[in-house]
DNA sequence: GAGATTTTTGCAAGCGAGTGCAATTTTGAA
DNA sequence: TTCAAAATTGCACTCGCTTGCAAAAATCTC
């Protein structure tokens, strides 16, 4: 049983708070002691409510919330009066308290793996900025694919009460995305593909991009094609290879040598090596397709100032991502495409509507077209067009 | 005037859900045309509460919360009691309306500017992990040095009843940092120097880096001795050139060119060629000084690859930051290192300390050292020590 | 084992803001 | 001007959790 509480109109708000309020400071006893870090310390927090904006504009509290609530019904004597007070006494809605009620933040949580892989940080920029100008903001957690600690993780996401979440290049066990499904927090997987009721699947057509690398191998008359892998979980690393395998049985070749990388710098160093070193040229692959960037570079620097080949002249180096050193001159890396603001941008667009129209918001992967990019790392088959001068974009 | 965006969808949110709370999914009709996304759509979102926590496990709420705060006193019994019923439930205390109470959230803020510049992606990953394993978790913020965006940016942020704020590389207004410390909210400033009451400057050592590179140019040998600024209002671009501008002095030499980078791609390879191009070796400098990393890869492609001269035969190049493109083979940059690692370290422990006991926490600027990395891409003094050839750490 | 402590426990009052409902005011139409 | 319809306003309850306080239970002391 719950007693009406009768706010006296005079009411003392907190304690002491509302008098001392802005004229705190120790009234300057220019005392010989009184450092800089005292007089901030003795300073008081201010933290203005909406019932002190209320009292000064003269109107309910209710009034003032619906002032800063948009499709509400204020009137423009109101409003203004609001608005007067609000500003005068420096008042700015507190966040939590409004999540706390309509039992959503307009926070939107992102794990990931890594930012070595330079596509990350993009993703990462271009997430945050498309966000921000919708009003959201991202709450980033960092988490290495060991299967338990990305679902504790997420459980400490949740317990922000996110809006949504967005998994880049990681993945979510089933009892997890099912506990988001319940309790009505959307979740899309970035550049990670998974069955799975409820969560949206982005990727590029990394299959596809596989088989263009192949066509571009064969078609340069390549016969000793290579292949390093990513991470042998990664749906990523799967369609690639898949794509791949299959572009060289069109053409009818297999592969000639494979090894493992696992989207690390270390062992795609050690891959290179396994590959490369110490072996006559007959015995050695002529092309490699490098399941990522981040990993092509390592396999370049083993090949070029290591084992002293010459890229392309002895071995032609393809990428997948096209991150911004991929462009780079010391690099100039024949990579596949994935367009991390395109990308982005699917994922914000169906994010949002499944946060603020549920009911009408599709669960369908989307899937990015992910063209070659043609540049210096890898021979150019004869009638292809040549890699134009990249267009005059900035590096 | 900037109003905040409610979802548009007030609507169902306080009407029916208490009734229908925890027994409400359709129950399995197991309908042929019910496809996943319609069931999924019509789950009834679950949130479980204290309140129901405590009745199944037959205490009151206060038991419950308690059980959840650290160091609150809970018998035993009770404990377990809570335990389980917390546990059958999935129960998980929201942290919206903990930090309500406690006035507190555990989310720091971060102000970013860019993370094109790579050593921003390590910084924000070192960050967000070290913040993550004491229980805190990183609001990302992306905000260019527009003075009004980054004051606007940092309103928002407050909005979230932050615990504390970090800015990366960006720059506050004084107005701006005496509302945070009104707010009592600890403000660290990383990789930016400022003077201004209670804000933690946290940087390397800038102008000691910049002399030491001038004394590796001059002990070289170099005469014609360059410099590529990064962005003047920046206090790392300032410190940075009056360190080397200063160790030039110091050797009897003054600076041969200036052109300004302002710590962006395009502009730097402007610089570059401001400073390089179509000129004899007598009129172009012999040894540039660029003010990061991220820039001096430019100045190194547009030297090496537009111009054709070599580095550092024809040319020295040194950078600052370290970052890890800068270890890389293909350019083996020799640059003053900015320990990411240790700065974030310090950074997490000074905001923690003013966060957690304010009373006893400094608010002195932290600098720490900044060597110099020799590596390829300048020439070595005789008798310096060359470069070791990287311990054997992984790339 | 009684009395004095010390621990646990529950009650109830908030934290700051959103919102259904009913009362009040404004606007519109006749 | 008058009355109905529309717009605005305020009240009071609510969100999920923390916490001071006082009552109740457990523990200690001699």
């Amino acid at each position: 049983m719950r007693r009406p509480i009768t706010p006296s109109a005079h009411g003392t708000i907190g304690t002491p708070a509302p008098m001392m309020r802005g004229l705190s400071r120790t009234c300057g006893r220019g005392g010989v002691t009184l450092d800089d870090t005292q007089e901030a310390r003795s300073m008081t927090i201010e933290k203005v409510t909406m019932a002190e904006v209320a009292a000064k504009a003269g109107v309910s509290r209710s009034a003032v919330s619906r002032y800063f609530t948009p499709g509400a019904s204020v009137s423009k004597k109101t409003a203004e009066k609001v608005r007067l007070a609000a500003e005068a006494l420096g008042f700015r809605p507190n966040i939590l308290a409004r999540s706390l009620i309509t039992g959503q933040s307009r926070i939107i949580g992102l794990v990931i793996a890594y930012l070595e892989n330079y596509f990350y940080p993009e993703v990462l920029e271009k997430l945050s900025k498309a966000l921000q100008e919708r009003g959201y903001h991202v709450l980033v957690f960092m988490s290495s694919q060991g299967s338990e600690t990305v679902d504790d993780v997420i459980q400490e996401i949740l317990d922000y009460q996110v809006a949504g979440l967005v998994t880049a290049s990681v993945s979510l066990s089933s009892e997890l995305s099912t506990r988001c499904a319940a309790l009505g927090v959307p979740v899309v997987l970035f550049n990670r593909a998974q069955d799975g009721k409820g969560v949206t699947c982005v990727t590029s057509d990394n299959a596809d991009g596989g088989r263009q690398v192949a066509r571009l191998f064969t078609a340069a008359g390549h016969r000793r094609i290579a292949y390093v892998a990513g991470w042998e979980q990664a749906s990523t690393q799967r369609d690639r290879e898949a794509g791949f395998l299959q572009g060289l049985a069109e053409a009818g070749q297999t592969l000639f040598a494979r090894a493992v990388g696992n989207y690390e710098a270390a062992a795609a160093k050690a891959a290179a090596r396994q590959l490369f070193a110490g072996k006559s040229e007959a015995e050695r692959p002529d092309a490699v397709f490098v399941a990522n960037d981040h990993m092509a570079f390592v396999v370049m620097d083993v090949l070029r100032f290591e084992l002293g080949l010459k890229v392309p002249g002895d071995v032609s180096v393809v990428g997948f991502d096209d991150v911004p050193p991929a462009a780079w001159p010391a690099y100039d890396l024949t990579t596949v495409r994935q367009d991390a603001e395109t990308m982005v941008a699917r994922t914000v667009e169906r994010l949002l509507a499944q946060i603020e129209t549920p009911a009408e918001a599709s669960s369908e992967p989307i899937r990015m077209p992910a063209p070659l990019v043609l540049r210096g790392s890898a021979r150019i088959p004869e009638g292809w067009s040549p890699p134009e001068p990249e267009p005059p974009q900035e590096i």
